[in-house]
Formats: structure tokens, sequence, C-alpha cells
RNA sequence: GCGCCCGUAGCUCAGCUGGAUAGAGCAGCGGUUUCCUAAACCGCAGGCCAGAGGUUCGAAUCCUCUCGGGCGUACCA
């Protein structure tokens, strides 16, 4: 990578210096310039070390540059303050499109985490009514985080957590009972604190031709058929949402195995072990402000049901006995306090700081327009997914889903988005591959058999440069997504270099006269589709052959 | 009240492990087509980076306070 081989000059200039009167070191920084006028990389060397040399910045760096390797740099530089700026070769660059070429498909790709295992557990939506849009946004981010994990090495498993037990679902089971009664014509009415969606209502129509026997009564056995129903219907329903979307999980994850497995009564044992738990009030709690949380919290209620939490503590260590080295949950920051308590029980039983991680996202709202009648009756009011999906089309909600960072709120302009899809930024980034595909297809027999032997000797436009040293960018921005839980890094990166090749599409011709000029252009072409196919890959939207 | 996140162009947002003149898209105005797809490109305009202090060679970026918005602070999940 060009940015290692600029810090590596460095290091070694930088050793041969003396340092009799230190023994500190130094954390050699190397950063790419957003100036032409200050190279293609730059160092602040000089301005860090001047403290521990005693040296005034200037004159270090000049003396850094005295004992610089003159290979494969152009021009070196004392600038401003005491930046070292770098202005590389032809041929470095060359060499680093090569790089990519040779790795074709591959490039971004690392081993960073190589034999690890890691877990992205999304959505994990309570099956009890369709998925919203801000449900899509986890989806998507879910989704998207765990293909970056994989692109850096990791075994990657997506897992969708389910709440088939509980409150939540008898008063669902009861709801669809009502609705069913209702289909049969009778009076029944959704109890107050029930589920008065739609869907619902047509998931008892069905039921009723399927059953064709009237229920009565919601005894126990009823009650146990309806839970059963509702609950496979909502997640069929579920499925087919995220389907549209794309997106697949490895693991569908039910709640109920763990009451019945006994698991949720061990960790109890467990942390009564560990001494961290106490009564109060007749109910069990979890001393977690002691560890870190935010305040204690209940694990068995007075009436003796477990709490969200004391099962999710058993879940974690159900994670952990599957041997996975991370897991990561993406969740709403509405649980922001759930995952403080969360960590400090993990901390009580002693598990590693680090198995644990959260990516908390903020939510989606919908801007209406003013004076657009339509939005504004929609305003405030819930969209389904599956209703926005088919309004956007699956490339463009996951791309909006994820441009933005999890921790930012995303105000989707949704009537924009829907109206202006030309301009979308979507679009533009698609149509950059598509014209490399339509530039491949009019080469035709002039497309080198292979690629890491083509002469790049006339491939020296400033633009050309520098569109290599993005494409040499790309594993690095890759890592630190997938890293610090960014995916819209990608998406940032991805239109930086749908846009710098749409200008350089229009000032330059890949197919002319000169043999030798297309074979090196259309290398650096055959480099720029490969990396935009990558991102496209890692966000699963299409990448157009034609448009 | 307390905790977390956010406040950057008219709008939606990047940039935030401190660096040299703060960026993109959209919206606005004006241009570009003998030539690989104009779903593109170029130009103009637009900013006391919410505000006030502090830290230092240097702050949108770090610290403190204030103001404004979101979320949480359940024996819901």
């Amino acid at each position: 990578m060009l940015k290692s081989f600029v810090h590596s000059l460095l290091k070694s200039a930088w050793q041969e210096l003396d340092h009799s009167g230190s023994d500190e070191v130094i954390e050699i920084e190397v950063r790419r310039t957003d100036r032409p006028e200050f190279g293609d990389f730059a160092s602040n060397i000089a301005l860090t070390g001047a403290s521990i040399t005693g040296m005034p910045p200037r004159e270090l760096a000049q003396q850094i540059i005295n004992r610089l390797s003159r290979k494969g740099v152009k021009r070196i530089e004392v600038a401003g303050p005491g930046f070292i700026n770098f202005f590389l070769a032809d041929e470095v660059f060359h060499r680093a499109l090569r790089g990519v070429l040779a790795a074709g498909e591959r490039f971004g790709r690392s081993l960073h985490g190589a034999g690890k295992r890691v877990q992205v557990e999304f959505v994990s939506s309570n099956p009890t009514g369709p998925l919203t849009i801000g449900h899509g946004r986890q989806a998507v981010l879910g989704d998207v985080l765990a293909s970056l994990y994989e692109a850096i090495g990791y075994q990657v498993s997506r897992e969708y957590y389910f709440n088939d037990e509980g409150g939540q679902v008898d008063m669902l089971a009861r709801s669809l009972w009502a609705r069913y009664r209702q289909a049969w014509g009778e009076k029944e009415s959704v109890p107050e604190q029930g589920y008065h969606g739609e869907y619902l209502v047509k998931i008892a129509h069905d039921l009723k031709a399927s059953l064709q026997q009237p229920f009565p009564l919601f005894d126990s056995a009823t009650a146990q058929l309806f839970k059963e129903e509702a609950l496979s219907r909502m997640i069929a329903s579920i499925k087919e949402d995220l389907a549209l979307l794309n997106v697949r999980f490895d693991n569908w994850f039910s709640e109920a195995t763990l009451h019945r497995s006994g698991e949720v009564k061990r960790t109890l044992e467990l942390l009564d072990g560990k001494g961290a738990i106490y009564k109060k009030d007749g109910a069990t709690w979890l001393a977690a402000e002691e560890y870190g949380g935010t305040k204690d919290a209940v694990l068995i209620r007075s009436n003796g049901r477990p709490t969200y939490l004391m099962v999710d503590i058993a879940y974690h260590i159900n994670k952990w006995e599957r041997k996975f080295d991370h897991v990561i949950n993406v969740q709403g920051a509405d649980h922001h306090a759930q995952q403080a308590n969360m960590k400090a029980a993990m901390r009580m039983l002693g598990y590693p700081e680090d198995f644990l991680a959260y990516c908390l996202h903020q939510f989606v709202t919908i801007k209406a327009k003013e004076g657009v009648e339509r939005m504004s009756t929609r305003a405030g009011k819930f969209i389904e997914l599956r209703v926005m999906i088919e309004d956007l089309g699956k490339d463009v909600v996951r791309y909006f889903m994820v441009a933005r960072k999890p921790e930012s709120h995303l105000e989707l302009d949704y009537a924009l988005a829907k109206q202006e899809t030309m301009d979308n930024p979507v679009y533009y980034i698609q149509y950059s591959h598509t014209r490399c595909a339509s530039i491949f297809r009019k080469a035709g027999n002039r497309i080198p058999r292979q690629w890491d032997e083509v002469d790049l000797s006339l491939i020296t436009q400033p633009v050309e440069l520098d569109i290599i040293c993005l494409l040499d960018r790309f594993p690095e921005v890759v890592e630190e997504a997938a890293l610090t839980f960014a995916p819209h890094l990608i998406a940032e990166y991805a239109l930086t270099l749908a846009g710098k090749f749409h200008r350089y599409y229009t000032d330059f011709r890949v197919l002319t006269a000169e043999q030798l000029l297309t074979q090196g252009r259309l290398a650096l072409l055959r480099g720029v589709q490969c990396v935009l196919r990558q991102t496209l890959r890692l966000f699963k939207i299409s990448a157009p052959e034609e448009m």
C-alpha cells in the first residue's frame, strides 16, 4: 500500500537520526493530503518530534529529509510549520494499481479476523407486527456490518432473536383471537393494550379458512393454538419483509428455548453464586450499579416471571458457549440503559470486556414536506418497511439506511427520495459501474489478456494517479468501517470514487488510437470497476452492466 | 433532576484518535453533446462549524459551562 510505503521511508530515516538525548518512541503518522500542492502524502513527524529532539520543527524536517531514501519519490518538501510533503513517482502508483488488479475480486478483503468467529445480532424485533422503517435501518446496518466483518476475514453468523414467550405474545394471541371472532361475524373486540393493526385482520381471515371452527372460548388450549398460529405467521411475514431487502439470517433464536432448557434458571443461580443479586419488595434484583450499570434492575418480578434483562443475560451466556470470539448487538438508542446493565452483568460473570459490543443507532424519522398533503397526513405515522421498499426499491432503501453514521438521526425526506430518483446517489454510483462495463463491451479484443503485465507507463495524468491513490485506500476503509461500526464510510467512499471516475470519463478517452495508452487506461478502468463492484457488493446493491 | 446521542451551507449530512485555505449531495442561478451511455460534466452563489470560556505552536475536532433537539431513567420488550 502507498501509505505504508511512505511510512517505511520515514521510519528508516528517523532511525538514522541520533536520538541520544531521548529514548521516547514516536508514533509516525502519515496521512493523505487533501490538496495537490501538499503532495500525495504528508507527515507531521517533525512537529511531534520537535519536543523530543529539542530541534525546531522545520530544521528537524530537513534533517529527516536528508536521510530519506529517494527511491520511488519524485519530490520531498518541508512545508508550513514543518510538515514533510511527499510527491511519489509514477512507478509507485503503477505498482499500486497492479496490486489492485492482481487481487481482483479479493481486493479490499483481509485476514484481520482470520480464524475468529463473530456473531451479529440484529433486528430481533418482536413478532407482534410488521417491520417498520426503523427496523429497516437496523436490518441493513446489521447486514452490512456483517458483510464488512466477513470482508476482513471473520467467520460471521447473522442472528435474529425473537420473543415467543411472555406477556406481549399472550396479548398478540388474544388480539388475533378477537379478530378471528370478528371474522366469524362476532362482536369480540381487541383488548385495549392489544395489537390493533390491520395485519391481524388479514391473518384472522386466512386462519378462518384453514381452521374452519369458531373457537367461541379463549381457553388455554385455544390460547396456545392462537399463539402458535400468530407467531408462525408473523415470523413468516417478517422473513418476507427481510427478503425484500435481501437480508437473510443464519440463525433464528427462540427465547422460549432458553426457558425450556433451564438456562434462565441456571443463569440466576450463577449470578446468585457471585453475590450479584438481592431480594427487595418481593422481586429479585441485579446489583448492576456496582458493576458500571446505570441502575439496579429487576431480574425476577414479584409475580415470579423473569424480566427481559434476566433472559437476555442467559441468552448471552448461551452465545458465549457457542464459542463466538465477539458478539455485536445492533440496537436502537432506546435500549441504551439496557445495554449498560447487560455489560455490567457480563462483567460480574467474568467475561472479557471485548466479548460483547453494541452498535447503537438513532432512529429514522420521516420528514414531511410542507404543503404536500399526502405527506402531512403520513407525518408521525408508522410507515411499514414493506411499503417503503415497494415505493423506493431495494437498492435505494439499502443505500439510504447506511449512508449516515449510526449514531446520527436519520431524517429521510420520503417524498424527495421517491420523486427524485434520477439525482439519487445510488444511481450515480451504479451508473459509474455501468460506464465501465460499457467501455469494456466496446473495447472488444483490445482488452488485455493478462492484467498484471499491462504497460502502465502512459498512465501519468494527475487524475489517473489520484484515482489509483483512492483505489489503494479501499482496504483501509473497509477495515475501519468494520471495526468502528461505520458502514457509512463505504457510502462516502463509493460516492467519491464514482465522482472522480465520472469526471475522468468526461475529460479523457479510454479507447484511443494509441494502443499503449488504451491498454493502460483499460487497466485503470478495470481497477475502478472492480472496487466499485466491491462497494456495491458490501451493500448488496446491484451492479448493473447496463442502465 | 441525572445519563447517553446529536447541533457544520437554504435542506439532508460527511469531516471529530487535534494539523496547513471547512467538504459532498440536493435545492438555486448560468453553461457543456462531431467523440467510449448527458442517469454525466463545468462554473457561480451559499459558513463567526449552536454560544461562551479553557488546553497549545495549531481546535469544527480535546476539556468545562450554557442553550437547543432526540432517547433513556418500567416489576415493557
